[in-house]
Parts: structure tokens; sequence; C-alpha cells
DNA sequence: CAAACATATGAATAAGTGTTCAAATGTTCA
DNA sequence: TGAACATTTGAACACTTATTCATATGTTTG
């Protein structure tokens, strides 16, 4: 049919086939917004920074603050968020809060990624 | 020394072995910027969506906006952002400007993400 | 060239986010 | 129990960010 070869959006409502495909192929909506809610988590620095600190070892908000020159609140907040995203854990040892990976994607996570930005 | 095994942040000034090992590890801090800045671009399910998207095919924006059930205008915003993360390129046929993945680390990292999501 | 179509762009707006500061909570130990 | 320390929490603030609307740019075709 040479009608589908008329490049044309708005004649054909749009090329009706491409956009079966992907719709049919699109995963459900909710695993594409926690899909995006990982990757937001993953979005700023200083998560990052605490992240590549458990790789090293398990560590107390207090060095953590000290390691990343950051106020321990700011650091607090942040675990807080790594932590809802079920990516670390906190275990109490004394008066002080010990946090460790919860998680080893996250390592898988992050050399993804660093594949892409090393190049 | 028995110094060391009393946990206590303040005297001994942070656990100085503790914090040096991870200063040392840590990557440079444009490293880490850069990392935070590609999760950054993954962190918004339009943009995942755009992306599973080009999964299947290379396709235009008014094709991409019909399957997202979004504005044109919003979509090509959208790929602004990917197309300057060197996700994506986008190539022009006729009026059309048909968009591509440019990179196939994209589906590394979304698998990884999924991974995560998934269980 | 002018009309029609496809895409891109800029300004405006509303919603979200990270850090700071102050104060609260939880834990140890004298 | 009370003082000292470690961490958490909430409110406030400045800063981003995604979408919308209007308009501009680029392309084809009559």
């Amino acid at each position: 049919m040479a009608l589908t070869d008329v490049e044309n959006c708005e004649i054909h409502e749009v090329h009706e086939d491409n956009v079966r495909r992907v719709t049919e192929k699109m995963p459900d909506e909710d695993v594409l917004y926690d899909l995006a809610e990982v990757f937001k988590v993953f979005g700023d620095s200083t998560r990052i920074k605490i992240l590549f600190a458990l790789f090293e070892e398990d560590i107390c908000v207090c060095d953590l603050a000290e390691s990343l020159g950051m106020t321990q609140s700011a650091v607090s907040h942040q675990l807080r968020i790594l932590k809802q995203a079920r990516l670390v854990g906190g275990r109490r040892e004394g008066k002080q809060v010990i946090y460790y990976l919860m998680d080893e994607h996250v390592r898988t996570i992050i050399a993804s990624g660093l594949e892409h930005v090393l190049e």
C-alpha cells in the first residue's frame, strides 16, 4: 500500500503499527515508575558517595560525614532515602548506628553506570 | 590498643582508619558527579518510557508522543535531555526526526535496574 | 512562494529535592 | 538519674525539574 509509505503523522493518524508495537511491549506503569524511582536514588552524588563508602566497609554516620566532608545531618537525611529504597540498612551498635549495603544489586547498577561514564 | 575499641566518634576524632580507607578508594569528584548525572537522566518515568520505546524500534517524535499519551512538546523536551546525555540520537527523514538508541549501555543499565525492581 | 505539517524552543508555573539549623530521640556510663 | 555523645527528625530555604502554552524553525508539496 502506497499510503503507508507517505511519511505523515497527521493523515494516517500516526503510524499505527509502530505505535501498537511499542505500546504492546511497554512494561506496566508501576514497573516503569519503580524503575525511575530506583535510578532517582542513584541520581545524587552525595548518595553515590555514600554507596562507594559502603563498598569498602560498614561504617557509622559520624565517619561517613567525616569522609564525605558533610554535615552529619545531611548524611543522615540521605541515608534515610537509601534505606527506604532498601539499598542500605543500619544496625545499632551502642551509641552508633552502623550502615551497610543491603543489596548486591547496588554494585551491578553502579558498575553499569560507570561503564557509560568512563569512555 | 584498648583505645581503638572504644566506639566513640568525638574522642578519637572519628575512626581514622575507616575514614582514610574510604577516602582513598573514593573515585574522583568528577566521576562521581558524572555518574550521578547519568542516573539522574534515568530517574524519570517519561524518559524511561522513551528508552523502552526505542528498544523496539527507531521512531519519530510524533509516534512517540502518541505511544506515550503525551504532548509532542513534552516528549521533545525530554528527548533533548536524552540527546545531551548521548543516550539517543536523532536523524532527520523528511519532515520527521527519527530517534534511535545511541548507546547499548542503555540496555545494560536498565536491565540492572530492573533486576532490583523485580523481586 | 505559500500552505501544511513535524519538531524544537523559550517562558512560566507547579511540584520536587538537598542542605541547614534547631530541636528531639536514643544510648552509654559515671 | 543526669551528663555526654550519636543519630534522627522537622521546618525552612534555595534550587531543580517536568509540563504546558505559545511561538519559532525546518521541511515538503502544490
